[in-house]
DNA sequence: GCCAAACTTTTACCGAGTCAAACTTTAGGC
DNA sequence: GCCTAAAGTTTGACTCGGTAAAAGTTTGGC
């Protein structure tokens, strides 16, 4: 039962292989034109093995996603004495952002991905659900620091909704077309303006319509 | 072609009762357990006719997003010059809870509702992709108000986590077994603690653990 | 080398959703 | 009141995602 037994590195490489073959696949011909059975054939496994290592479908594609969420928690839970979860997860998305990394959102490498993202509802849907998950995570740990379970929703769904919002910022404008290095650049305003928003609210938004 | 010919009638009529006779199938036995077969069987009629009506079967359950959507954007859209979105929303909400409304979240008659919606995963999804919806819409209004893409899609989401927080602390509650009453005369401040923090930040929350 | 556990494959199946063609009902001109 | 055309419904066959169970194959421990 040893942890790098030659069972446990074959089966990291196979699910390795299925969701490198996927992945090409998707983003050569888009999520719903290719099949779960197609995917096993090309990467010379049957279908249910597929699905032994990726429940659903989308968990081929968004299979970065529990890195992702660990990552976050662990930036909020393990934050620094005196520092807010505001300020900590702000520093974070800078810091993502500065080290090209593709959650950052403002990364080339990837438009193929946000092409195939954004162009199946049932990966759109899947995404969503996962952001869910991260502002259910942090509610978690908000509810076992101050014990107040609602304003640790309301917290949790704030900020989750800053980081996806810059995300989903970047996503959108470099689909659009425009240079990767500016969208870059600019994104460190933009992190900020989201930042900014959660932490000291929407005061000076416009009253009415005009 | 005329809006209230005998053809139209009877559309409507069909597509009430496939909906009603799916809501109470579901209400008895579960989301899962019941089969759209089933249900065009229940309701005399056939399974195309079903997907004719609804696209997805989630669909059949929440049928009322349309109007709710539609109400949402309302609100912000028409609101009085001088009225803050985030104003008009909060009213909105005060009001819609003291009329009793099933959408305030905290109101008899839907615990069924609530048990169906929260017990299936697939369900849950298509919840959280409606609310993705009204963020959208919120967006769409703002943006045509500031031509603020960013600061527009920001806020939008901010108002949407306070709605849905506010709901789901309710239904959260009601499903906990909270009585009801209790649920709804203490979502009064509930309402207004989501909204403040929207309005203010969340600049007083604890800078680190403990 | 052998046994047992873990992993994979096979086969069969279910339910959601789509498509096209046949069929029925309604609207509206004559 | 008919007759036709369009709108709505049904039928049947099909695809694909996903599950279940059982049989086969590989691996680890002795």
């Amino acid at each position: 039962m040893a942890d790098h037994g030659l069972r446990e590195r074959k089966k990291q490489a196979t699910r390795q292989l299925i969701s490198n073959v996927a992945s090409g696949l998707f983003i050569q011909r888009g999520f719903e034109e290719v099949t779960v059975a197609e995917i096993a054939e090309a990467a010379g496994v049957s279908k249910m093995t597929v699905f032994n290592y990726f429940p659903r479908k989308e968990d081929l594609f968004l299979d970065r996603h529990a890195d992702r969420l660990a990552e976050l928690v662990s930036v909020v839970r393990s934050r620094p004495a005196g520092v807010s979860p505001i300020a900590a997860l702000r520093e974070h998305q800078h810091a993502l952002l500065a080290s090209g990394h593709p959650l950052s959102g403002a990364i080339a490498g990837g438009p193929g991905f946000w092409w195939v993202l954004s162009s199946s509802p049932a990966l759109m849907a899947r995404w969503y659900e996962q952001e869910r998950e991260i502002a259910d995570a942090f509610a978690e740990v908000f509810v076992a620091e101050t014990g107040d379970a609602f304003r640790s929703r309301m917290v949790a769904g704030l900020l989750t909704t800053a980081i996806t919002s810059v995300f989903s910022h970047a996503m959108g404008r470099i689909l659009a077309g425009d240079d990767v290095e500016v969208v870059r650049r600019e994104q460190v305003g933009v992190i900020d303006q989201a930042f900014n928003l959660v932490e000291h609210g929407v005061n000076d938004f416009p009253a009415a319509t005009g």
